[in-house]
RNA sequence: GAUUCCGUAGCUCAGCUGGUAGAGCAUUACACUUUUAAUGUAGGGGUCCUGGGUUCGAGCCCCAGCGGGAUCACCA
């Protein structure tokens, strides 16, 4: 353990003078709270009667002492409020001690104390919960980082360090209130989505995470060893096909929000683990999933915002339906003036060159395209756009378009130039999947190491039969950065991925 | 993985051309019964990320490592 800082001493020493003085400083009683500080806020009013009984709960992020009066200020989970000590009426007796040496030395910034008293507005107008008795609830032995927010709303000192912010989310949200804030809308998107499917019937359901054969994604996974068993298990990089499992079983609509690892590079939008929710609806198609992501995503941004309108950096997104519609072919020519459809694969290579765009040997038809998209259109697309039918070559999960060859039925959102959504009308033809795997287990071995390996149980189920299904995956951590205009996906994780700390 | 910037007190940051460590807040002591970035006075607090090297002398220059950010490449 390293040394001891200072003001670590100090707490430790005031900790054990409050011991000797015969209180606990983490005492195991209730402490029974009637009111918030953000309540007391919004509804008192001078004069009135109302919360002249309180008793608040939270940590003491200020004091300001005068002699024998004091203000300090209290944070609980709502917000903070300021209150009001006064030396005689705390010990209205000889001994002083529970403002003199308690309150005013042995409790320091940080400490959890219990204040009873009442609300009234003080000379200068600030509204002020004036104590009559406090408790000391839990004490803190190490500092916070102190913040200050002057009269203009200036905030000085920010808790800013991305590292220590990360490493010591506790700390980050208890100084950063606007991160405490980025998290509950985070929950209040995963309500929101969860209230708009349950409403339709879809029931949520868990599926494994620990699976003997990775599958419904292309990406490299997490590798673990099961000892009973003596068996390897891998840690899902999608739940696609046990949730189209479930639709073999009978259901006609499964949703999960899904946990999935993948063994790959992080950046500002990759961590190791993400979430997707994955969505199946049986007797639909693409084109169905298409209005219901429309519908379901404008919620979510009224449900957060009260308006389809988010600000996500410099640019307003509006998630008012009905969104922007292209084929992929269409949003090529749009954006490039170049009419790509009916060109082969050498005709496409040379557009490709001829668009700066970098190519190499190995790519196919299918390959070329993408990369014409990702470096032309994708960076341009700010307003949510729905891009649909990809080349059949890499989706080997959906069903063949049913008027175009070569493609297949699958449309992409795409929103402040990232993908936030990817779904198809999923292939239940159990002999025409058993071909894709196979071309997937070539690519294997030609050492592609996100080639989806081939899943016979999956396969057997789907020919058991699996009626024509639409299925939806969303990034949800993509998406939650955009509803909370983050710029990165640690910042919409609570605990992202670091690597060790330096022992130091 | 590549490039680039960064790492100094509990926090936020200065630190010049290489000359022996600074500020504000926090902390300690005293004063102060309606303050609010409270105030006044006086103090304490440092493995300058780690390890080498150059130098009479390194927070600063060089090399290696560790950690973080940004950008790029693969991927959601």
């Amino acid at each position: 353990m390293q040394a001891l800082s200072e003001q670590e001493i100090n707490r430790r020493e005031n900790l054990k003078k409050l011991t000797e003085l015969g209180i606990d400083a983490y005492p195991s009683d209730t402490f029974e709270v009637n009111a918030t500080a953000e309540e007391i806020k919004s509804n008192f009013k001078a004069g009135d009667n109302t919360y002249q009984e309180v008793s608040l709960a939270g940590r003491m992020m200020s004091q300001r002492i005068m002699g024998k009066a004091s203000f300090a200020e209290l944070m609980d989970s709502t917000g903070r409020i300021q209150f009001y000590i006064n030396r005689d009426e705390i010990c209205p007796g000889e001994d002083k001690t529970m403002y003199n040496d308690v309150f005013k030395k042995l409790l320091d910034l940080g400490d959890f104390i219990g204040i009873k008293g009442f609300a009234f507005y003080t000379q200068t107008g600030e509204l002020t919960i004036h104590v009559k008795e406090f408790k000391l609830l839990s004490k803190a032995l190490r500092p916070l980082p102190v913040v200050k927010i002057d009269d203009e709303g200036k905030v000085h000192d920010a808790f800013t360090d991305p590292e220590t912010r990360y490493r010591m989310r506790y700390v980050d949200l208890v100084v950063n209130p606007e991160v405490r804030e980025v998290f509950r809308q985070r929950t209040k998107m995963y309500n929101s989505i969860r209230e708009y499917l349950n409403v339709r019937g879809y029931l949520e359901v868990e599926t494994p995470i620990l699976q003997p054969l990775y599958g419904g994604a292309a990406a490299r996974p997490f590798k673990t060893h099961h000892n009973t068993l003596d068996m390897t298990l891998y840690m899902r990089i999608a739940n696609e096909l046990y949730l189209k499992r479930l639709i073999v079983g009978g259901y006609d609509g499964v949703y999960e929000f899904s946990k999935d690892f993948r063994n790959e590079g992080m950046s500002r939008f990759h961590n190791p683990e993400f979430t997707q929710i994955e969505l199946y609806v049986a007797y639909k198609d693409y084109e169905w999933m298409m209005n219901l992501v429309e519908e379901m995503v404008e919620k979510v941004a009224i449900d957060l915002h009260g308006t389809t309108e988010v600000k996500v950096g410099e640019n307003t997104i509006n998630f008012k339906r009905p969104w922007k519609r292209y084929t992929m072919f269409e949003a090529i020519l749009a954006f490039t003036q170049i009419d790509i459809s009916e060109m082969d694969e050498d005709s496409l290579r040379a557009t490709a060159k001829s668009l700066k765009v970098h190519v190499d040997g190995t790519m196919g038809k299918a390959k070329l395209i993408d990369e014409i998209f990702g470096e032309h259109v994708e960076p341009k697309l700010i307003q949510p756009t729905f891009i649909t039918d990809y080349p059949v070559e890499m989706s080997p999960l959906a069903k063949k378009h049913k008027s175009k060859p070569g493609m297949v039925e699958r449309f992409e959102a795409i929103c402040n130039a990232k993908e936030i959504c990817n779904s198809f009308s999923e292939l239940n033809d159990p002999i025409d999947q058993r071909e894709r795997f196979e071309s997937q287990l070539e690519l294997g071995k030609r050492g592609d190491e996100e080639a989806m390996v081939l899943d016979e149980d999956f396969l057997r189920a789907l020919e058991y039969g699996m009626p024509p299904t639409a299925g939806l995956g969303i990034g949800m951590d993509r998406l939650a950065m955009i509803m909370t205009n983050q710029n990165s996906i640690q910042d919409v994780l609570f605990f992202p991925q670091m690597k060790k700390e330096n022992p130091s």
